[in-house]
DNA sequence: ACCTAAGTTTTACGCGCGTTAAATACTCAG
DNA sequence: CTGAGTATTTAACGCGCGTAAAACTTAGGT
């Protein structure tokens, strides 16, 4: 099939009888040539290997059709899905993602803004760290280039935010953990390193205060991302402590959930709602592998696809449009509890 | 700090007092102007920003600096990790990786191949999935730009191979679960979609026969990369038969091990080499998650580090010397026993 | 057959940088 | 201070493609 192949675009002219500036026309968008004429281009392509050079197509573009995508954390799974539901949006829309991860470190975002930054990406799709200390750059590159938030929100920056309503998540399992047994307590990390935990833990306040209960916080000490460690160390000591006010406990995420399932397990206290069952543990974010810890982790779902879908829209909407929002947008969605044996 | 925006080479050619081929030259390799030079145009970078452009001083070249990272899957943490590693080394090569993944789909892997093409890249490092019917497609691309393996072989295939020697490790896994109780059964999936799950499988019935036993190999339908779910679904489907021949399994890799844990765990089996334990269970790679496991898995750590590294430096080397190996590396390292409670 | 609007070809320039060749400037040893 | 060797400057071309303007061709309606 693929033959020859063609060195640029002006020897493809040549073997396929179409001039250069249209077939530039053509390869910038094939419907803008005369059907008959994309279907000659079309058919020469079939018999001669070109492409078009993508540094020289980009050379003089102030703008390229690429996304820059970037998460806190390829690592997580977490991010790594809903990252993939970004990247399949772009392609969708015609667009190049390249997808970038800051390895869980702040500063690695700088560097990766820095470098979307040479390769001009028409607009960027940022899950923040959400550090007061980013905002400034995060800001900056925004004028240059137009950002949409995801996941993390940071209040007031950039063009628009999509991500989950916490307060109607964790009011949604706090609610079924009052009515199905003991109000919950709250576990979470001293110092999160994701916005979406202080959102959270405000939550659960007052989803406990309007269901008339006393809430209880659990703070782990610990940095970093290693959640289920810090779980497993600091939900093993309150437990071993007999420290919980009640005997059901709701973890900020499911890795601290999964790190708290795999101390107990080692204390020999049997988690569950279930009979025999002294404690009960949820989640939040129904992490791939929720499903297959003991017991199986009762937690909260993210509508992974449609925030993706959303925030690619929203960015693809700016570009569409050459000029910025008239006022920042802000999509919320909602959660579905996810029951399963662990609460 | 950072100042007036400067456009081009010309330009700050004009600004800092430099001719523009010594400015290329600095920004191709500082260390090939004198030290005053370099001195001045640094200086001169302080109070200006510039940056050159990425796409013109990639447009000539027939090679960029780049190198293209393809991996099976990003979702699986082990990827994830070890893509991390080999990026880091890149970047302390001063090269620019580009990491991609496959998302569990062959067809993917092609068409990441054929994305890099356009790019360029000076070399790629890949962890392939190891189908025959790639073989060609990988081949060829090897032929125009060179392409270190790393993690999973094609006998034969590109430059070289950097991966795990398996009949080490499960000879290690096997060696310690024969002598501390009841010899293995080996448990993978049919149509494992990675061939060093076929090097492991001999490996066991080599390693059984070796010491003596009968080997016992059980094989779970289902396809794809969801490990978790098929290692549930048919080592629970296995253990509620009671049809297993020992109280021993080896699984092919933890996230089968994961699954069969959270099986046995509904089953209320007592997984764990301490009292009470009516089951063993092992995997092999050391997932991230499997220290939480419950109980927690005992399997083999891979050297994730060393193998992103020498998979990196040989194609370093490759690309120092200009030309290709004279003949085709394979290095293979050891696994470590990691045990915890589950076996 | 004629007209018009839309699409195509021809011609030509520019983008930012790599690179070369010849001329010039610098550095350091003797 | 001088000369050899190295580094830098000057001048100029090319890379592959976007794009603009003008001339030309085509499609579709009357």
């Amino acid at each position: 099939m693929e033959q020859k192949k063609v060195r640029n675009m002006e020897q493809f002219a040549a073997v396929s009888g179409i001039s250069r500036p249209t077939l530039s026309k053509y390869f910038n968008d094939p419907d803008s040539v005369r059907r008959s004429t994309r279907d000659r281009i079309e058919q020469a392509l079939t018999q001669y290997d070109y492409r078009p050079n993508v540094y020289a197509v980009n050379q003089n573009r102030s703008k390229t059709k690429n996304i820059g995508v970037v998460v806190p954390n390829l690592a997580d799974p977490f991010f790594s899905e809903i990252g993939r539901e970004v990247e399949l949006a772009c392609l969708a829309a015609g667009y190049s993602p390249i997808l970038l991860s800051s390895h869980g470190n702040p500063e690695q975002e700088r560097a990766n803004l820095e470098a979307l930054r040479l390769l001009k990406p028409a607009g960027v799709l940022l899950a923040p760290f959400g550090r007061a200390s980013d905002r400034a750059d995060i800001e900056a590159f925004n004028k240059d280039v137009p950002v949409v938030l995801f996941d993390a929100n940071i209040e007031g920056a950039c063009e628009a935010f999509v991500g989950t309503n916490n307060f109607q998540s964790v009011d949604l399992i706090v609610e079924y953990l009052c009515r199905s047994g003991e109000p919950p307590c709250f576990f979470e990390m001293k110092s999160p390193s994701n916005p979406n935990a202080n959102k959270r833990r405000q939550a659960y306040l007052e989803s406990m205060q309007r269901h008339g209960h006393t809430p209880h916080i659990y703070q782990a000490e610990g940095e970093g991302w290693k959640f289920e460690e810090i779980g497993s160390i600091e939900g093993g000591r309150l437990m071993s402590k007999n420290a919980l006010a009640t005997n059901t406990v709701l973890c900020s995420n499911d890795r601290l959930a999964i790190g708290m399932l795999s101390a107990a397990y080692g204390l020999g206290i049997v988690v569950g709602h279930g009979e025999g069952g002294a404690l009960r543990i949820a989640g939040h974010d129904d992490h791939p592998f929720s499903r297959y810890t003991c017991p199986s982790l009762t937690t909260i779902a993210q509508d992974y696809a449609a925030i993706a879908n959303r925030a690619a829209s929203t960015l693809f909407r700016i570009l569409d449009a050459e000029t910025r929002l008239s006022e920042r947008e802000e999509t919320l969605y909602e959660g579905k509890l996810v029951m399963r044996d662990s609460a």
